[in-house]
DNA sequence: ACCATAATCTTACCATTGTCAAGTTCTGAG
DNA sequence: CTCAGAACTTGACAATGGTAAGATTATGGT
């Protein structure tokens, strides 16, 4: 009664995608923890009950980041992927840390295990973070077979090389520690140095 | 009026460490977001006010859970520690790992920088990771002034051992791919891929 | 021993949040 | 054209973080 748009902006027609943006703008203002289904809806314009129709419950709509988030990442990786297996692996090096150190909301949401299915549930959450885990093995697989790396369980050694690029994404982002800002150079620079440990001390040649 | 206890409860006594382990019991039930100031106040027999008289607010409750677990890794670590420092390095990243994997919940909370101080206060949880990490950083030295390792910027050097166990500590817990539960001997053999990379990789003698 | 003062705890209250149920407005397929 | 259902709104509920004011107990100085 209180209202009378003539224009029929009742139905707002991209709500979920618009729903999104302003919980990652939230986000990026303050904490991911700050994000507020209400306040989300009151930024999109519209009543605070509006996203239950385009999400189940809160923790679906941060689901949703994080899927969103994992899906860029690929998308950068996949952007940079060439033949040669050794320049691969220092691409997939680079845009993980730059995107975690470009985006660090989003990178935070996708491990946060809280907003994973319930066990069990097939997850599309641990599907593509999967896809982009064996794109990874892949790539060790390759340099195995070209010789450029020693045997040994694929899967385990891309763990650890995994371990070595999230680790350092985490620190640079979350650690008590940290000289912020970071110093120009400095990404690459260690880069560097972890794809040398790699390549000397993981990959030993036969 | 209700309550006419005889028995002299009124003051709990030890309150402020009933409430840190009501918390931890609470986040290892559940998750660390569900943890409520009322719950825990429940918990530990105790209005819904109380706490505040032991923490400013929430996130001093939590910020105080941070600092007991970076405290008791820290002591875990000086109980290994000898004199040989590429023993102390291993020793470094088992522990660190183990504890993450046995304290997943109170390791979430050391990272979550949310809890830190605002920017420029001197945080008491900054000072004791810094405290950690320069273990790390002398033990680098002394493998370098001993000829284990190679020059370079030990500070750099640490950061990237620290990376590689945070990262693998990290990815067990959290990653939506690892396969659960982890096999015996699985943690053993990967830390022997770190140490191995490590020190063929990244400490490359002269 | 005594009492003021401070520490500890309680009750009452507020704004905000996540979620649900029931109603309202629009849209498109038949 | 119409009407089933999708997209939204309003209103309510219990629970939460936080504050204020009062009740209770401990403590130290005299």
């Amino acid at each position: 009664m209180t209202q009378s748009n003539k224009n029929s902006t009742y139905h707002h027609g991209n709500l979920r995608t618009a729903l999104l943006n302003a919980a990652r703008e939230l986000a990026a203002e303050n904490t991911i923890d700050s994000i507020t289904l209400r306040e989300v809806a009151r930024r999109a314009g519209v009543s605070h009950a509006a996203p239950y129709h385009h999400f189940a419950d809160k923790r679906s709509l941060l689901r949703a980041l994080a899927i969103d988030a994992f899906t860029e990442l690929g998308k950068q990786i996949k952007e940079q992927w060439q033949t040669d297996p050794e320049q691969n692996l220092k691409a997939i090096g680079m845009v993980y840390v730059q995107f975690a150190l470009s985006h660090p909301t989003e990178f935070r949401f996708m491990f946060r295990k809280t907003l994973c299915e319930p066990i069990g549930t097939p997850d599309e959450l641990t599907e593509i973070a999967n896809g982009i885990f064996e794109m990874l093995i892949s790539t060790i697989q390759t340099m195995q077979e070209t010789g450029l790396a020693t045997t040994g369980n694929p899967q385990e050694l891309a763990l650890i090389v995994w371990s070595t690029i999230h680790g350092l994404s985490n620190l640079l982002i979350d650690a008590p520690i940290a000289p912020q800002p970071i110093p120009d150079g400095f990404l690459e620079y260690q880069i560097g140095l972890v794809q040398k440990m790699l390549l000397h001390g993981l990959f030993v040649r036969a």
